[in-house]
DNA sequence: CCGCTCTGTTACACGTTGTTACGCAAGCAA
DNA sequence: TTGCTTGCGTAACAACGTGTAACAGAGCGG
């Protein structure tokens, strides 16, 4: 409930239901901020908080009904930054987490989907925000929901090859639509009939048999 | 009192009644956090907090005896890194304020908004109350009392995605009105063709497939 | 009563999105 | 090479969500 909020609200959320599965997406370096309910799971949420910020530094909230004095400092003293006590205001955590990003000011990553800036790829430009990109000849070409949010994903992670996987996290699809079914192959077929001078063969979104995709172009964020 | 906790637990303490006096302190270079009581002096205390905010990276916690919501929002929105309520526990505001030292003291940061009666968004202007609104080029809309409700709702929650659900709730439609009908779509529809350059395809009022819809536009209080 | 506006409902058109099925390409072993 | 397996591309399809024209009823002023 409080992920589809988020989401809804534009950040990428990998839900994790452990500290294994946290230490794993930090592993992967994508993550720009934990959002911790410390009643969650069999492990305290303020212990987890501690054994994190042991190694890293990652900004954490800290979510919980236990709203005593006691219990806030406790989080802050296992090195939360910031402590929210349920029920909250969405718009308010909202606030707190953008508060905090601020000041934390990482690089944005995979986890952060409102891409403000633009982009300039292979000739192509992308203004960050519509559904439409603007050819190397200035054909502009309209694009999909789907397909503008599986180009953002690839221009935030030029050359960096991505599993099926990651980018149905990515696009949010359910679980079982990432198993089993070949959406993802389809969408980038689709966005390479838009994006590539010869579909045949792709020279942008390249594919990487038995992994995932790429994009193999160079990208710079672009103001004009 | 509060300067006299903050001293006994080991901080220096700067007092200062003024935005003149703050400014002084921050000249000579040694403040590490500005913790600034909302309603001490004449001045509005999140109003300093958004001026001190533009020129400078330094931790801004608010303490304020308003805790509501919006208040607290506001406090975020002026880029402030805490806001805490009064009254407070001394123990929890000395972890706070380590938490957001601790933070702090790795990083640099930047500012923002606010929100309330009358409106503008882009171009346009909306008094609060009366049913029309004044288009970009000065042309008055008449929006009917639907349109009026919507926009309403809308313009208090920029760039947050509403459900059809939260919007119904909020223009007090009744629940079965809610689960079969079309009733918000044609609404939206129809102030799309008021307030939109080209209703087919909205700037202002976006679609989220699948979620519901958002005021895509960033919204300022106007006295004018 | 008439005429007007506002509002929710309905029905249809259309674009989008995931699934399925089939064919081809790539890799591998013999 | 041949034959087999696996993975990928994609056409075709069905399900779904949204925009909107048309309609009917409510409310209101004359």
């Amino acid at each position: 409930m409080l992920t589809d909020f988020l989401r809804r609200s534009g950040f990428f959320v990998l839900p994790a239901a452990s500290r294994a599965e946290i230490e794993g997406h930090l592993a992967r370096g994508r993550i720009d901020l934990i959002l911790l309910d410390v009643m969650l799971g069999d492990e305290s949420g303020v212990e987890i908080c501690g054994a994190l910020r042991r190694d890293h530094d990652m900004p954490i909230i800290l979510v919980s009904a236990l709203s005593a004095d006691h219990q806030r400092m406790a989080g802050y003293e296992m090195g939360a930054d910031d402590y929210i006590a349920k029920p909250f205001n969405p718009a308010l955590l909202l606030a707190r987490v953008r508060a905090v990003l601020n000041r934390a000011r990482r690089t944005p990553s995979l986890a952060y989907r409102r891409t403000t800036s633009a982009y300039r790829f292979a000739g192509w430009h992308y203004d960050g925000k519509k559904n439409e990109a603007l050819s190397p000849r200035g054909f502009q070409v309209a694009l999909s929901r789907r397909e503008t949010e599986l180009l953002k994903v690839l221009l935030a992670n030029p050359h960096i090859p991505l599993t099926r996987e990651e980018i149905a996290a990515a696009l949010d699809m359910g679980e079982e639509a990432e198993a089993s079914g070949r959406a993802i192959d389809v969408l980038v077929g689709r966005l390479r009939t838009k994006i590539e001078r010869n579909p045949k063969d792709p020279e942008i979104l390249k594919t990487l048999r038995g992994t995932g995709y790429v994009l193999a172009a160079d990208v710079t964020t672009d103001p004009a």
